[in-house]
DNA sequence: TCGATTGTTATTTTT
DNA sequence: TAACAATCGA
C-alpha cells in the first residue's frame, strides 16, 4: 500500500473513507487526480470488484487520463472500471436499455449542430419568426429544460412558464418543445440533454432497471461535482441511493459552467442530501507559488456564495503577480510576445511552459500577431475539434443513415452533397409530405413516386437506391471496407480529391484520417463487435483528442474556459477590461458576476510560477476601435502581490521603425541593461502607472537579414539574431532536427537557442 | 437549383 | 472585422 504514502493527512483519509457518502473539496492544485485515482486503486486493493465501481467525468480527456494512472497503481484490472463521461456511460446504458422507452438500441446521437438544425427546420415550418423565435434561444430553453428534468408536457402545463413565454412574446414555445421532441424520437435520435433527461426517465419509470444499477454500480465518485446540473445530479442520487457510497469531488470556486446548466448549489447542497457525510478538504495548493495563491484567494474572497476553505501553498514566495497596461490590442499582443521571449531566453524555459488565457476566442488574433512577429511557435487550443469539421461530419451523415435511415438531420445534411440537384424546395417538400403521411423522410425518400409529384422523384430514387446499396455492403463487409466503400460511392472522396486549393487538400487529408483510424479500430483485439455501426456509436461524442500535441514545444493560446484542469510555468491572462471580462453580458446579475469572477480564478491558478495579468485601454471590436477601463477584478486583488507597470508607447512602439545601420557591438552592450523599476506602490494601484518599458528594445536586425540553415552552423562563427543581435556560436549539441546551440550574446550573456527556432544569420 | 451578393450579428461550450 | 445566413438573380 505503498501509493498512500505519498499523501498529505487529509488526502489519505480522503482516500481511505471509502464508505458512506463523502465530499471533497479540492481547492486548485490540491493533488485533485491524485486523490480520486488512489481512492479507486484503494478499493480496488480492498477487494472490490472494478465492475462495481462507477467513475463519471465530464471530458473524454479527464476518464483517459484517470484511467491510465489507475492503471499504473493497479494493472490491466482497470480496464473493467466503469470510467467515462456521464453522456457515454449513459449512452451506453440506454442503448443495453433502450426498447424499454421505446428507443432502438443503434439510436442516433444528434449533436449540438443537428439540433440547432432541426429547430431551425421546425421553425420554418410552423412559419415562426426567426428573429423573435431564434434557434439559439429556442435550443438553450429546450435544454435548460431538460437539464431540470421538464418535459415538453410539463412545459406546456406549467402555469408559470406559460406566463413567462407569454410576457416574452413566445406564446409557441412548448408547442416547439414538442414538436422537437416528436421528431427526435420518430428519426432514433437522442441530443446531448436527452443522454441524461431519458436516463432519468429510465430510472424513474423501470424499477427493475434502477435496482439492477443500484446493485451494480456499488461505489460512486463523481468528478467536478460543482459542475453537475440538476439531471447529472438526480441520476446520480438515484443510483447512490441504495448504498450510499457516493464520493463526489469538486471545488466551488471553479465552477464556470452554469450557462450549461450547471448547478453550484448541488455542491454547496450535498452536505443536505447526505447528513452522514464526512467532508474533507484539500487546502494545501501544490501546484502555484505563495504569491499566486493568495492573489488567488484574494479575488475569489470577493464572492458571496461559496465554501469555506483556506487554500495555502507552502512553496517558495516567488515573483509578484505583474500588472501590464498596452495601449492597444495590438500592442498587448506585442507586449506579451516579447515578454515571453524574453523569459524563454533568459531563463531556458520551454515555450510548452507558457500559456496565453483570453475570455474570448476573437482575442487570440492580437497575440497571434504578435507571436508570429517574433517566430515563436504557438498552437491554439478549441475550436473545431476533428469530428466538427464539415468533411468528417459529411462522410459520417451517410454513415449513420446506412445505420439508422430514420436519421433526418443525417439525411437533410447529404442528400444533395455532392450535388445531384436536390435543391431546398424538394428537400422541404419532402418533410412536409412526410409530416403529412405521418411517415418518416426515409419511407418517402425510399418511394418518393408515391408521395411526390414530378420530375424530382428520379434524383431521389436514385439517392434512395444508393443507400440501399451501403446497407447491402454493411453487413457484408468489416468497418473499414464499408466506410471506404461509402466514401467511394457517395462521391466525397472524388469530390475534396479534385480540390487543389490547400483547404481542399486538408479536407482530403481529414477524410484519409478518418478512414484510417476506422481501420485501426476494426484490428482491435479489445472489443468483440468490431463493425462500423459500433464505432459510429460514440462518434457524436468524441471530441478533440489532443492526439497530436503532446511534445510540441509551443506557446499555448486557449480561453480560460478550456485551460481548467491544466497547469503551465508561466501564464499571461489578457484583456481584463470591464465589459470584456467581466463579459458585459454578465453585469446584470449577481451570480453572473461571480461566475466571472471565478473564472478569473481559474485563470490565476493555472499559473505555477509566475503570472502576467494585461490589459489595453483601446481594442478593436467589431470592427470599429472602441476605449478600455481597467477591469474591475484587477482592483479586487490585493495590491500586496503586485507589481504594476506598464509599456511605455513610444519607446517600444515608435521606435521599431526600421533601420537598417549596422550597429557596432559597442552600441548593442545595453540592450538588455533594463532600469528594473522597484516594485510600485501598493496603495494606489492603478491611479498613476509607471511608464518604464518593462522589455529591452528589440535588436534590429540588418537590412540583409537572412537566417542560414541549422547545419551550416559551425562552433566559432559570429551570427546575429533577430532579437538579441550579434553574438558568437560557443558549442552545439544534439542530432539534427533539435541541434541546440549554446551563444554568447554581448550584453545578454550565454543564451541555448533551438536551431530549428532560432533564425540566426552567420556573420563570419 | 445554385451561385453570388448583400445583410446581419457578434461570450464562454466538458457532451 | 469576419463569419455566416438569407436573399436575389440567372
Amino acid at each position: 500500500m505503498n501509493y498512500l504514502e505519498g499523501l498529505n493527512p487529509q488526502q489519505r483519509a480522503a482516500v481511505e473513507t471509502t464508505e458512506g457518502p463523502v465530499m471533497i473539496v479540492a481547492g486548485a492544485g490540491s493533488g485533485k487526480t491524485r486523490v480520486i485515482t488512489y481512492r479507486v486503486a484503494h478499493l480496488i486493493k480492498k477487494g472490490i470488484d472494478p465492475f462495481n465501481i462507477l467513475v463519471l467525468t465530464f471530458t473524454n480527456k479527464a476518464a483517459k487520463d484517470m484511467r491510465e494512472r489507475i492503471t499504473q497503481v493497479i494493472g490491466p484490472e482497470a480496464k473493467n472500471l466503469w470510467m467515462g463521461t456521464f453522456h457515454s456511460v449513459f449512452a451506453k446504458i440506454l442503448r443495453v436499455e433502450a426498447e424499454k422507452i421505446g428507443y432502438p438500441p443503434n439510436f442516433t446521437i444528434y449533436d449540438t449542430d443537428d439540433s440547432k438544425s432541426l429547430i431551425r427546420s421546425i421553425l420554418k415550418e410552423m412559419q415562426l419568426d426567426d428573429k423573435l423565435y431564434n434557434a439559439n434561444f429556442v435550443y438553450n430553453r429546450i435544454s435548460s429544460s431538460k437539464n431540470n428534468l421538464v418535459s415538453w408536457s410539463e412545459y406546456m402545463n406549467s402555469a408559470e412558464i406559460q406566463a413567462e413565454d407569454n410576457s416574452n412574446n413566445r406564446p409557441l414555445m412548448g408547442l416547439i418543445y414538442e414538436t422537437y421532441t416528436k421528431r427526435c424520437f420518430k428519426a432514433g435520435a437522442m441530443d446531448f440533454d436527452d443522454l441524461l433527461f431519458k436516463t432519468n426517465v429510465l430510472l424513474k419509470d423501470h424499477p427493475d432497471v434502477l435496482n439492477k444499477y443500484q446493485h451494480k454500480f456499488k461505489y460512486l465518485m463523481v468528478d467536478e461535482y460543482q459542475d453537475t446540473n440538476f439531471s447529472q445530479y438526480t441520476i446520480v442520487r438515484k443510483l447512490a441511493a441504495a448504498n450510499r457510497n457516493i464520493c463526489v469531488v469538486g471545488d466551488d470556486a471553479q465552477s464556470i459552467y452554469g450557462f450549461r446548466g450547471a448547478n453550484i448549489q448541488n455542491i454547496l447542497n450535498f452536505e443536505r442530501d447526505y447528513p452522514e457525510l464526512n467532508v474533507f478538504k484539500l487546502e494545501q495548493n501544490y501546484r502555484s507559488t505563495q504569491n499566486i495563491v493568495e492573489v488567488a484567494n484574494s479575488i475569489i474572497a470577493n464572492n458571496k456564495n461559496q465554501l469555506k476553505k483556506n487554500v495555502f501553498s507552502d512553496n517558495e514566495e516567488g515573483d509578484r503577480i505583474k500588472i501590464n497596461r498596452a495601449f492597444s490590442d495590438n500592442e498587448e499582443g506585442k507586449l506579451v510576445a516579447e515578454s515571453i521571449a524574453q523569459e524563454h531566453s533568459l531563463k531556458g524555459l520551454n515555450y510548452s511552459d507558457f500559456a496565453i488565457l483570453y475570455r474570448t476566442n476573437a482575442q487570440s488574433r492580437s497575440m497571434e500577431e504578435g507571436l508570429r512577429k517574433l517566430n515563436i511557435p504557438y498552437r491554439i487550443y478549441g475550436g473545431l475539434s476533428f469530428y466538427q469539421r464539415k468533411e468528417i461530419k459529411d462522410l459520417i451523415a451517410y454513415f449513420r443513415i446506412t445505420f439508422n435511415p430514420s436519421d433526418e438531420e443525417a439525411i437533410k445534411r447529404v442528400i444533395n452533397y455532392p450535388k445531384r440537384g436536390i435543391g431546398d424546395t424538394s428537400v422541404d417538400k419532402l418533410i412536409v409530405a412526410a409530416d403529412k403521411h405521418d411517415k418518416t423522410l426515409w419511407e418517402i425518400i425510399n418511394d418518393p413516386t408515391k408521395y411526390i409529384e414530378g420530375r424530382i422523384a428520379a434524383p431521389i430514387q436514385d439517392f434512395a437506391t444508393l443507400i440501399r446499396s451501403f446497407m447491402a455492403e454493411a453487413k457484408k463487409l468489416d468497418a473499414y471496407e464499408t466506410a471506404l466503400y461509402i466514401a467511394q460511392h457517395t462521391g466525397i472522396l472524388k469530390e475534396l480529391h479534385s480540390d487543389d486549393s490547400v483547404e481542399g487538400r486538408s479536407r482530403f487529408e481529414n477524410i484519409q484520417e478518418l478512414l484510417n483510424g476506422i481501420k485501426e479500430f476494426g484490428e482491435r483485439e479489445d472489443i468483440e463487435d468490431r463493425s462500423l455501426a459500433v464505432y459510429m456509436q460514440d462518434i457524436a461524442l468524441l471530441t478533440n483528442d489532443d492526439k497530436e500535441n503532446k511534445d510540441k514545444n509551443t506557446v499555448s493560446l486557449m480561453t480560460i474556459h478550456s485551460s481548467k484542469g491544466l497547469e503551465f510555468k508561466n501564464v499571461y491572462i489578457v484583456g481584463l477590461e470591464e465589459n470584456l471580462f467581466p463579459s458585459q453580458m454578465s453585469l446584470n446579475s449577481r451570480t453572473d458576476l461571480e461566475e466571472e469572477r471565478r473564472l478569473f480564478y481559474v485563470a490565476i491558478t493555472r499559473a505555477e510560477k509566475k503570472l502576467v495579468i494585461t490589459y489595453a485601454t483601446s481594442r478593436y471590436r467589431w470592427g470599429s476601435l472602441t476605449s478600455c477601463e481597467p477591469s474591475r477584478f484587477i482592483n479586487e486583488l490585493n495590491p500586496r502581490y503586485l507589481e504594476i507597470e506598464t509599456l511605455s508607447n513610444k519607446q517600444s512602439v515608435v521606435n521599431s521603425s526600421f533601420d537598417d545601420e549596422r550597429r557596432s557591438w559597442s552600441q548593442q552592450k545595453d540592450f538588455f541593461s533594463k532600469p528594473k523599476p522597484a516594485a510600485s506602490q501598493t496603495t494606489t494601484p492603478l491611479v498613476r502607472p509607471k511608464t518604464t518599458s518593462i522589455l529591452p528594445k528589440a535588436h534590429v536586425p540588418s537590412a540583409n537579414f537572412s537566417p542560414a540553415a541549422p547545419n551550416e552552423l559551425q562552433v566559432g562563427m559570429e551570427v546575429e539574431h533577430e532579437k538579441f543581435g550579434f553574438g558568437k556560436i560557443i558549442s552545439l549539441e544534439g542530432n539534427l532536427p533539435d541541434v541546440k546551440a549554446t551563444v554568447f550574446f554581448q550584453g545578454l550573456g550565454n543564451k541555448m537557442l533551438l536551431l530549428k527556432f532560432a533564425k540566426l544569420m552567420i556573420v563570419k
